[in-house]
DNA sequence: AATGAATGAGAATTCATTCAT
DNA sequence: AATGAATGAATTCTCATTCAT
């Protein structure tokens, strides 16, 4: 026990945390194993033996980081959260004011599917998940940062219409990109260069059409 | 006992067939039972003690009717395939031709919608539910007929289109309405009256502003 | 009831008390039907509603017979104890004093095997049966009254001896009857005149032998 | 502790292989718990919980090693199957050419049942098994390899006979030496020195007249 | 007595979680 | 921290037995 102190010391100066990153290498392969257990198979059919084992250790190692198997799901789902937020921030501020809706759609619609698709762990967590049991809770924190980015993109876009109406649209905004978006990943595990531009393009299509209806061209 | 024997008259149409009418009532509850819990906390935590609790049976009544708990969820799916087949067949060949697609979706839209909120199990078992894993064989015959009457219907509309362009607008059109429509209904439970109108509407206006984009206004 | 009653004597006289007739034919049914079924999957796996079924009954007529399924073992077994003890009565009264071995066994081997080859349940219950739990008591009835039977053909036939060694080889004779008759019957579903003749032959040439090395040969 | 670890270098060899030497005495341990399980209740009665608690264990470590109750008594049947191949194999090449065949049943006849009395299993699952349900395929291992081994020998010692008929006595000696030493055995619980030698000095005298009858005597 | 639907304890099996090493 | 064996509650399904009709 002394011995290993002192180790730490002079192993620390050197290798910088070397155990904290072990542990950090460790809790990214499990992440990593359970979103793409997630995405196959969905969260409930998921097991930890299974997740374990696609990440390289042990379960055990698996409770040392993480509480419970929902836990992880819950981490998840907040990266995706916060990842997309910032790739959302990014985006919106350059590509808002003045543009014609069409054209701030071409810069918005495709990037995020690209995102989503490269993401593991979203569609089995959140695109094709039921909203239903535990992991409710967990998709509401992602849906409601959603939504209040696209409420504030579109309020900036569309001024002076009425806070109720917009909350309503962006919610239909919301559900026509989150279904057809499925659509174009569908079946493309988390490889980012083969989404349905197809389908992309239908999807820009419906909310350019939608939105321009709802709010006027411009 | 004097009543019974005077009642018998009253209730014999009940009385005809007691045992097939004890069975078919227990039938219906076990299916109701269990449509409700898989709206509630879906399929995979739905289990078979809870729905038999909720129909007011033992588990055993359930196996009596039902070999597994696969069965009880393809026995409403079929009936969901069926009746919405059924309902579409009448709503179709009446609406289709020569009117403007807004007409048609005034027609359509609403009565699905409506049929549709007061499906216990449709939920639970379709809208809500991921694609993976026992349910999507199931899942399938229902969208495939889905699919097929969307086809059906908008290749009457629109003859003269390339067949593939179609597919893709019905399986667009389709995904929209799914998604939509489970906003409409969003936590009325088999409550027909309280959908929500103003989504019922925003789901006409995509659809009608789609199908004018894609196949031409009429 | 008492028109019942009244009506009871009325058709004792002429009937002979019909529904116990019926009560008797059900029995028989349900006796027979279990025996079957019995000697086609074994005691444990024989359930009391196929049971019931192969009877053209419903289970809970079985139970206004039965207390339960054991008692339905039990009976067979008191049959196939008292029907045995029947056959063998009649045939060692007259077999047995001062003929050779040979053609004692000549006269009750086959005979014995036909017997028992024709009885439904003797093989389920009893020839192929495990010697453990709820049925060890009720065979032993009926091995203790083979034993019994066959200790006292061999006092008989041979007298003088120690009862002891009497006793050991009546039971080595019991094994080797039960075993090879087992074979001689092997997969002849209650069709007597379909027993394996060379087997039986071989049995008797066993026990012949046997027993003309244990007593002496007369 | 301290003495743990002065332990440590006397069960070294216990400890170089943890997690497997834990795994193997539980695998053992399951095994042998099971196998007096099927000896005391027979093999449709056993449950997989008191086989576990037998074995002091938790039902799921049964599970972690077997996958399901079947293959706890396959593995065991194996292992029967396996043994006893090899014993036969040991004690037929020294024991049987130009040997009387008294002398060979003296050589093989004991060692054989003292082999079976102390194997757990063999009892519950073939000397005392009824031949049908999941069980048949494979005790009809264990049956071929001995009918196999044992028409070997008798071919061996007894050449230019027909093979039918060797086959038919085979099956002969087979069902003898089954059900006498199940007498022999009777009762003894893995007490391999209590076996009953009188009942075995019968089986190998009822043994040796037939083969002595059928073959002709040496 | 007859019927067969209903009951629920019990058995096999799975899996999230814990714990000894 | 790492390991993976161990635990046992929870789940699906079966079947002897009961009971309303």
């Amino acid at each position: 026990m002394i011995a290993d102190q002192t180790d730490m010391h002079s192993i620390a100066a050197t290798r910088r945390t070397p155990s904290q990153a072990r542990g950090k290498q460790r809790t990214e392969n499990i992440l990593q194993a359970a979103a793409e257990v997630f995405d196959e198979v969905g969260y409930d059919n998921a097991n930890t033996i299974l997740i374990a084992k696609r990440a390289n250790t042990a379960v055990g190692s698996l409770y040392d980081f993480f509480p419970n198997k929902e836990s992880i799901a819950q981490v998840l789902i907040e990266r995706h959260t916060h990842d997309l937020a910032t790739l959302l921030d990014g985006l919106i501020t350059e590509a808002v004011f003045n543009q014609p809706i069409a054209q701030i759609l071409d810069q918005l619609i495709e990037p995020l599917v690209r995102f989503i698709s490269g993401r593991a762990g979203f569609r089995g967590l959140y695109l094709n998940a039921p909203h239903v049991g535990d992991m409710s809770a967990l998709q509401r924190t992602l849906e409601t940062m959603l939504m209040g980015r696209m409420s504030a993109l579109v309020t900036l876009r569309y001024p002076a219409h009425d806070p109720a109406e917009i909350t309503r649209s962006v919610r239909v905004c919301m559900a026509i990109f989150k279904s057809l978006s499925a659509l174009a990943i569908q079946g493309h595990r988390a490889d980012a260069s083969s989404i349905d531009l197809a389908m992309i393009a239908e999807l820009k299509t419906v909310l350019g059409l939608y939105l321009d209806k709802q709010f006027g061209p411009t």
